[in-house]
DNA sequence: TTGTACGCGTTATCAA
DNA sequence: TTGATAACGCGTACAA
């Protein structure tokens, strides 16, 4: 694999010259660049970035860490954030957590040691220690699907509050009392934590009392959604309708309704959250909340790259969600 | 940010017994290595994988190219690669190309300038320039999800020819004669293609003559399948089932069904390819043909690191598909 | 406009 | 078991 150097001598220029050419062709005498690209063509000179990034201390990659890419919505998200990192020609280092905490940390690690320029986390955990001292070092770093509003540190999300209450109120709008929740574990993100709080607060605005026994903590999964339902049904006195917080999770929980006897929507009514690219493929479609994941991701990249440059302010954009009504939610009989 | 050097210094030993400590703390003293490593933890030293990686030629780092991360086949396959390569601390780049050829080309050479140690590539084009360049150049490669079967190069795949004959037997033994195939388009990768002539080779064993009205090509998504069914059951004489190439096309090919008035299995039975995870919560739930796409990500990954170790003989792994009947297939009546 | 020479942080070779 | 030092490929002052 030929360098730099062996262009030079074969241009019989010097290396500098032969950076120029490769870094800032225009300050270069056209002779002398069109001499340079023809000896790069003759020893097919490859550039190394590796060096580059070595020589400068700028990787020109970043990494990215999602709790899961099998869910849409998150592999939407990092569709967003490889668009944009592709057009500013940056590469994107892909990290999966499985939601655990601890492959959270490694990851951010390995990471730095590979000399990431930023970093995008789609965390389980915002107030852990290891987001904190990345703060602490100064390692450029934007929060995805944040759930933290103000504070020292950059992030894009959605208000999660708004969107569970926003689902509630369609329920009780179509007439619902008895509502359930079929939420991930709050001790794995506090995402359905906080939609959670906004279902309890629409509830309480609304005159209907909260019934702890509404609400199930389950894995985000199919499978997680399809066993909790189950279980909210075999109650003496099951919810009509459910709030489930994310679609993947509501999937399940259509199917796992339909397994227990249940015509859908008239037997349960059920929103979801993330509107997922096929929730409106479903049957019945899906009522959701919609957040903008490819946008979200797109805008988490574009504040990294803003923050690399100037790291002084920290810059926070709160998304909107928005219900999108479809099939799967109806008036009570 | 603290170097080797610095810790060499506060420990009163060379960079060399440093470099030691880290890499093979086995051959240095127990007492100078711990006198080492409480001079990293005074300087807060940080290991730079980057500089490693110049020093080495090895920047452990492997690029894995796919058509779309949103398809949840290709989703499972990347979660397959990482979690191999995450075993083997390799850290995984990720690269989408929309189903792109030139798209394709860019990434392979922007990620030979990050000096990847070897290549994944779900190519839509394995007989493309770009493939072959890379073989000459001698780059560790692996060709997931690929179509060729013996040759030169690295690959895992299954057999879709097979695939898509074991799909359209299905139909038949249903009692189908008229079988309509969505597919993505041939031009863009050649999976569909092949499948496509399984689905040819099986009609014509069984003495159904292939009626080229009933193949509709398409872009691999939702809308791709929905328009396209559309399209075949405005035939005069339109199909009573149908294959579609992929899972996501079939998903889209129902939603087009059930706008057309038909009642699902009923009126038209439906085989998609892939088996996505989200398969058996459809409604009907589909039929399918199964790809083991995380095992053949996992495999893939595990066969580059075997040949970027050993690189003079090339493994290929064909894995089994296998027909999964769920509801969307029934008997014509 | 071009060249010289050093630095980046680590590994590897060779010698002690 | 440890140390001294060249090498890796590129960018970049600084000088010419």
């Amino acid at each position: 694999m030929s360098t730099i150097l062996d262009v030079a001598r074969l241009a019989q220029v010097s290396t500098a010259t032969v950076s120029r050419v490769i870094n800032s062709p225009e300050t270069v005498r056209e002779e002398t660049r069109e001499k340079v690209l023809r000896a790069m063509k003759m020893c097919n000179y490859k550039y190394n970035a590796l060096a580059r990034g070595f020589a400068t201390k700028r990787s020109n990659t970043i990494g990215l860490i999602i709790p899961n890419i099998n869910n849409p919505v998150f592999a939407k998200s990092t569709m967003g954030v490889q668009e944009y990192a592709d057009q500013k020609n940056i590469k994107v280092i892909l990290g999966n957590t499985s939601y655990k905490y601890s492959q959270e940390e490694n990851l951010i690690n390995a990471l730095r040691e590979s000399q990431v320029d930023g970093l995008i986390i789609t965390t389980t955990n915002p107030k852990g220690k290891v987001i904190k001292s990345l703060v602490d070092e100064g390692v450029p770093l934007v929060l995805l699907f944040s759930t933290i509003k103000g504070g020292a540190i950059s992030a894009v999300g959605v208000d999660n509050y708004r969107g569970g209450y926003l689902a509630t109120e369609h329920l009780i709008s179509l007439g619902h009392k008895r509502i359930g929740m079929v939420a991930g574990n709050f001790n794995v993100t506090d995402r359905g934590y906080h939609r959670w709080h906004g279902y309890k607060r629409c509830l309480k605005d609304n005159g209907i009392a909260y019934d702890k026994e509404l609400l199930v903590q389950t894995e985000h999964s199919l499978i997680g959604g399809r066993n909790s339902i189950k279980t909210l049904l075999k109650l003496s006195s099951p919810p009509t309708a459910v709030f489930c917080s994310n679609d993947y999770i509501a999937l399940g929980a259509s199917k796992g309704a339909r397994e227990s006897g249940l015509n859908l929507p008239e037997d349960l009514s059920i929103v979801g959250f993330d509107d997922m690219p096929t929730a409106s493929y479903m049957v019945p479609s899906l009522t959701s909340i919609r957040q903008p994941a490819y946008e979200m991701g797109r805008r988490a990249c574009e504040i990294l790259l803003q923050i690399m440059a100037d790291p002084t302010t920290p810059v926070q954009h709160m998304m909107e969600t928005k219900l999108v009504v479809r099939e799967s939610t109806t008036a009570i009989v």
